[in-house]
DNA sequence: GAGCAATGGTTTGTATTACCAACTACCCTG
DNA sequence: CAGGGTAGTTGGTAATACAAACCATTGCTC
């Protein structure tokens, strides 16, 4: 099992430097590394409440505060569910859409020092390597 | 530049996917992400705080804080600095130690499923890829 | 070697994040 | 239509993080 504990340590260091890239990037735009993955997440998607948190393994209750947040700066917005009259529906503004590519395509330019390294082959390895690995 | 995007998102998505391994893995032992760090960190060192700060990406008030925690349960400890007086050093205790460990076991236990999802061959050659992109 | 700017940590104040427990509103089943 | 279950919010508490103000010590400069 040693060349398990190489994996998994190469994966939590790199899982690190990359949490380091996402908290800078989101805190040039006040936007903490929770906030930047509701935005990533309600992307292409509306979610109710509860399945965004679970999306994101927090606390339905910390999600009010989250999106209360996020709603007041104009980035997402609350919507009621026509089926179900308890359920709020969370999704993206155009600002908050916006903000997100933005944010994105920073998050590219921080990250492309480190995965420069990898020649277009070994880009596309280890792309197939990881997809594995989250399968 | 298609195919950088590619492996960014992977990264990014293993990255979530780890650090979610992690929260939990210290949430299980009352200790959170930032935590959980510090005493990897200073498994095999001894630092001073600001030194801490720095592995960290913190700010040193925020190290008062987080060491006066984990002093207080008797995972860390501070001591004097024999060259300067104004230094703090921090080092792991016997207690965080252990701690330490046990939770890397369970890290480990908690990663293979997913990593568990390759061969031997390919486990090395993923950890190979992401020492290039960390180095 | 006296004076002073710079360095290392702590303290204080504020905002955010997160949990849990209690509560309200609504849904659905019998 | 009564009662249990589900969806979100609210209120309370603790941890995390930053910035600014503050000591103590260090080390430069004259």
């Amino acid at each position: 099992m040693t060349s398990d504990a190489v994996v998994d340590d190469a994966l939590v260091r790199s899982a690190f430097r990359v949490m380091g890239v996402l908290t800078r990037a989101g805190a040039a735009h006040d936007l903490s590394l929770t906030q930047l993955r509701v935005l990533g997440i309600l992307r292409d998607r509306r979610l109710r409440m509860t399945e965004l948190a679970g999306y994101l393994g927090l606390d339905k209750s910390t999600m009010s505060g989250l999106v209360d947040r996020a709603e007041r700066r104009g980035l997402l917005a609350r919507g009621r569910n026509p089926g179900d009259k308890r359920v709020v529906d969370v999704f993206i503004t155009p600002a908050g859409l916006e903000l997100a590519g933005r944010v994105q395509a920073e998050i590219q330019r921080d990250l492309a020092p480190a995965t420069g390294r990898l020649d277009p082959r070994q880009r596309a390895q280890l792309a197939e390597l990881l997809e594995l690995v989250l399968a």
